[in-house]
This record gives C-alpha cells, sequence and structure tokens, in this order.
DNA sequence: CCCCTTCGATACCGATCGGTACGGATGTGC
DNA sequence: GCACATCCGTACCGATCGGTATCGAAGGGG
C-alpha cells in the first residue's frame, strides 16, 4: 500500500479543498442541484471556475463529492442511531436526529438527499438516481439492523424489517420537506414522536 | 353577471387548451418547475412557443395554471377525504388517496405538489414557495377538519388538530418522495396503513 | 538557478435558456 | 366582401448555461 498523494507538486493550491467543498454543500442543499449555478458554486467556494474544474472535475462530480461529504458529515448521527441498543432507540434517534438536521439554525432547512435533486430534466437524471441510490442505500441500513432486531427477539417474529425501515426513510422525507416549507423544529419533533407512537411493541 | 368570454373574435385556437394544459401538468411533474424546458412542454403539448405564450402568458404562469389544473383534477381525491365521517376515515382516505394518485400507472410517480419545485434556484422561488403555499393550505383544510372533529367528539379533547394535520402532509410528503423513488403501490400502502397506526382513537 | 508542474484569472466557447417580433393564415362582424 | 381580431409558425433576441483555452504566477526538485 503506497500513498496515495505521494508528493506535492507545482503551485500548491491557495485555497481549502474541504472547506471549498463545505459551501458547495450549503448551495446544492439550498438550491439543488439544477438550481444552484457555477456562478452560485464558485462564488460561495471563493474560488474561480477554472480550478473548481481542476479540484472537482465537473458540476456533476462536485456534487458527488459534496453528497459524500455531507453524508459523513451532517448527517453522521444515521451511523450513531443504528448503533442503539434496541430497534425503538434506533427509530426515535433516527427521526429525533432528521429533525435536527433538517431545521439546525445558520443551515439550509431540511436534506440535502431529498431537497438536491427530486425531479429533474433529463440532463440531471444521474445525479437524481444518485439521490434515490442515496435514500434506498438508508433503507437498506435500516433494514438490516431491524432484521438484526427481529433475530434478537427485540421486535416481534412476525415483523417486516423492510416494511419499517421503509416507513422511517418515509417519514424522515416528509420531515425534510416539511422544514424546507418552514415547518419549526418544534412542531417536527412532535410529528416525529407521532410517527414512533405506531412502532411495534414487544 | 354577463358572461366572462362574450364573444369569439379572431382566427380561433387551433389547439384545447385543456388537453394542451394536461400534458404541461404532466412535464413539470416529471421534470419539475427548473427541468421543464419550453421545449420539453411545447413538444409534449404540441404547440409552438408563442402559442404557449398567448394562452398561458409565460412558463411560471402555465405553472400556476397547470398546478391549479392537477389540484381541481388528479388530487380531487382531497377535497372527497374531507368529507368523510370521522376523523380516521379522513386520515385513511387522504393516505391511500396519496398512495394511489402517487403510484398510477402511466402518470408520473410522486405528487406534483411536492416535487415541482422543493428547491430552487433564486429566478424560480416565486413557484417554490407558491408549492409551500399549496401544501400549507392543505395542512390548514386538514386543521380545521380535525378541529371539527374534536369539537364533535370525535377526536378527544386533548388532541391538537394542527399536530394531526401536519404529521398527515408530512407522511404524504414522504410518500411522495418514496413513490419519486420508485416504491411501489403495494408498499407505499403498508407505509401509510403503519402510520395509521398512531391515529389518536377515542 | 533553472526547469517543470500545478496553480489562479481572464476571457472565451457553443449550446441552451426563457421570451418575442413579424408576417401570413383564418376565422367573425358588418 | 371587406375590415378586423386573433391565431400559427419561423426565425430571432439577449442572457445564461456548463465547460475550457490560454497565460502569467508560484512553488518544489535537480
Amino acid at each position: 500500500m503506497f500513498s496515495t498523494t505521494p508528493v506535492p507538486r507545482g503551485r500548491p493550491r491557495a485555497f481549502d479543498i474541504d472547506e471549498a467543498l463545505d459551501r458547495a454543500v450549503l448551495v446544492f442543499w439550498s438550491k439543488g442541484f439544477e438550481g444552484a449555478s457555477l456562478d452560485d458554486l464558485t462564488e460561495a467556494m471563493g474560488i474561480s471556475r477554472p480550478s473548481l474544474y481542476r479540484a472537482f472535475g465537473s458540476k456533476e462530480d462536485l456534487f458527488y463529492k459534496a453528497l459524500e461529504r455531507y453524508t459523513e458529515g451532517l448527517t453522521s448521527y444515521f451511523a450513531r442511531a443504528l448503533a442503539e441498543p434496541t430497534s425503538g432507540a434506533v427509530a426515535t434517534a433516527v427521526l429525533h436526529g432528521t429533525v435536527e438536521a433538517a431545521t439546525t439554525p445558520g443551515l439550509p432547512a431540511g436534506c440535502l438527499g431529498v431537497l438536491g435533486a427530486l425531479a429533474t430534466g433529463d440532463e440531471s437524471r444521474p445525479v437524481r438516481d444518485a439521490l434515490i441510490a442515496w435514500r434506498e442505500e438508508g433503507i437498506a441500513h435500516l433494514t438490516r439492523r431491524f432484521q438484526q432486531a427481529v433475530d434478537a427477539g427485540d421486535l416481534p417474529p412476525s415483523t417486516d424489517p423492510h416494511l419499517l425501515a421503509l416507513y422511517l426513510r418515509t417519514v424522515a422525507n416528509g420531515i425534510a420537506v416539511q422544514a424546507a416549507s418552514g415547518s419549526s423544529r418544534p412542531e417536527l419533533l412532535q410529528v416525529a414522536n407521532l410517527a414512533l407512537g405506531s412502532w411495534p411493541k414487544l
């Protein structure tokens, strides 16, 4: 295993690439992939257009990298939620985390994974599909976690783990949309708790 | 009260304006406001660009008229749901209607009111805000209906009608997103029924 | 010190965006 | 049948889209 970034050659980059990526996340988050123009992006990132292309490849590549960074950063609550001891605690942590992430002051309302590219023109279809896959992956993680809960006797044997996972993801999607529509954190917390009321009890 | 369309003068329109509007609904529904180009629209509507502008004003005006037609047509289940005798029947009719409308074969998956313009650039902000208002109006209707149910003793006196309305709208939003992601009608019906499981019982 | 590589900035590319000027066609009212 | 109003289609508008050629600047390796 050799180093992946062997030796820096030539003139060093004058901006922090991760910080620029963070700024890009905010732009895509609030305007969506199609709504975010290169002028929007370069202005927010504080770099010129060619710098963006050298560092990130294309607008589409930049979006994928932004989504990756968003996943590892602002939605890391999701990975932590999966580690909760019981299925009920997992569900609660997921929905509460969703509400908090979707209504954090100073950040765009909602969720990049939902708002980024829901309905698009033909050109942006790959981005749309990538977000579908992103959400699908969350469902897959939850499904495995709830199957494990069934196996461990933490959920009734008759439980359909996939249905529970899809249910959670659906409510989370709805919370993201409502947050983007201006619903407040306390309101959405109540909604989340109401949704958790139908969680199967042993 | 005089006629609002007094007498047709000049060369008559060569296309059916409502049929053209129906086609426009489909384009906006599947591609969103920003993703739908004028070429997409004119091709689907079977009319030329100036004909579109003379008949509908602008792309933005066309969207508003398409949304209106969508509301009166494909989401008319909503108005019928409000007329159900009990709050539980209202909730069931709303969510089942949402699932069916969002997964009708031959029509785009999801809901125009959610997919049309969720995150947009600055130019399309009025459209985004109009859809927020559209969803908000649904919440307001539901809130009034559930307040009425509380007054009639159909819901516990401690019930928060607005919370129930927001909850329903949130689940409906989520269903629309999941439908647009490819979830099937049977899957989403199960999700809807699960969501109805936490409905307050007398 | 010089070379080489990568950087940043300006200025530009063709394509597409939403929107419209114009002229010929087609209908009604007089 | 003539005038007028509205339609349709072509061809076009400036602006913006995503993306890039080019060139001087800035750093490390020999």
